[in-house]
DNA sequence: TTCGAATCCCTACATTTGTAGTTGCCAAAT
DNA sequence: ATTTGGCAACTACAAATGTAGGGATTCGAA
């Protein structure tokens, strides 16, 4: 597998944009944006630039010649990286310690308690 | 509660060291540290100043009239906003996907999956 | 056909981070 | 008293990040 690349907060916000829904031109991501971060249209072109050369997206064009922007890695692969760049950081790449830690720090309902059990269960077995 | 002080991935490092023994002269971080991180003096006692600007440490002296340095924030309290960052940042805040996906990307052992069971049920009622 | 809005391509610039090097000073060993 | 070995205080400097601005081009509407 490519080492994935090293996605910044910021491009973080564009990337989930984009695997939300894609393909979408520079324009019509700001606009999705606009609510949460409110962007310049040049602080996402620069911030889509930036991904490119990561090789995190990738371009298109739609119907009317515009350029469209459309994710090329998975999400799932990212988050995965991510996940295992910060239990490595924090807790020193160990999973229990992790689990512990917001299993005790997050007030969870008694159904998400059960659906827990049932997939470290599973997470055995498989 | 006052705001935790935001800790690069190398002060991190500096942090543990510190937290695991404390209080430590520069030079003895840097012993400390040698083995993992292969720093130059110079470079931990830049890291240990960006740490005091940012408030995550003081300093003290030893017998010697050398100057030391020990935590000034609870590694507990750091690794909860840690958490809640990465929480934040990649699952939108939501416990429950974040234990999901640890859940189920970690190879646990029987006797693991035991304990955080219990720590589950734990976290319910109280 | 001209003007303005949308697109693109560059450039900019302050901060933060990683990783030191340089210099000055002081106390202990010759 | 001189040298030397630490320690402290500054300075350095490139890459990554956050956040745009400006100029050229183009396409559709007036």
């Amino acid at each position: 597998m490519p080492s994935l690349p090293d996605i910044s907060e910021s491009e973080w916000s564009l990337m989930e944009a984009l695997w939300e829904s894609s393909p979408q031109t520079a324009s019509e991501l700001t606009k999705t944006l606009r609510p949460t971060m409110n962007w310049a249209e040049n602080t996402v072109r620069t911030l889509l630039t930036r991904l490119i050369d990561k090789g995190a997206i990738k371009t298109g064009e739609n119907s009317s010649g515009t350029r469209t922007y459309l994710p090329a890695v998975k999400r799932e692969a990212c988050v995965r990286a991510e996940g295992e760049s910060f239990m490595q950081r924090i807790f020193g790449g160990a999973a229990k310690p992790l689990l512990v830690h917001f299993a005790q720090n997050s007030k969870l309902t008694a159904e998400e308690v059960r659906e827990l059990k049932k997939i470290l269960d599973q997470s055995l077995n498989s």
